[in-house]
DNA sequence: TTTCTCACA
DNA sequence: TGTGAGCA
């Protein structure tokens, strides 16, 4: 080993008190999701370039990443490592979400 | 130093 | 999909 200087991260969105959890707040850099997720940055734009995830912006035109996003990617990752493309990774993920409000549907109805 | 976009293999 | 150039 040569040097074992290690950088602490203080960007790491952290439960103060546990009350908050802003699953949508904490950003975190592309950097950071690649790393977490052990895949490239270039990936990660590629997600957002075919609309399979969209973090927000920061002043400078960087990405941020939210855990909510994080998740998703998570999913996204697990699909495209079962040979899915990223065109059918949008379309589970939006079929996914029809599911999701048809059930409120059939959950609504059930309860008349 | 990190991230950005664009471009090439 | 991965890598590099040039920029902010």
């Amino acid at each position: 080993m040569t040097d074992d200087s290690r950088q602490d991260d203080s960007q790491q969105p952290q439960q103060s008190a546990g009350l908050i959890e802003d699953t949508s707040a904490p950003f975190y850099t592309i950097g950071q999701v690649a790393e977490l997720l052990g895949m490239q940055p270039a990936a990660l734009r590629r997600l957002d370039e075919q609309e399979i995830v969209s973090p927000e912006r920061s002043e400078g035109g960087q990405r941020r990443y939210s855990q909510d996003e994080v998740q998703r990617l998570r999913e996204v990752l697990e699909l495209t490592e079962e040979g899915v493309t990223l065109p059918g990774v949008r379309k589970v993920l939006e079929l996914r979400q029809q599911v999701d409000e048809l059930k409120e549907e059939v959950a609504e109805l059930k309860g008349q």
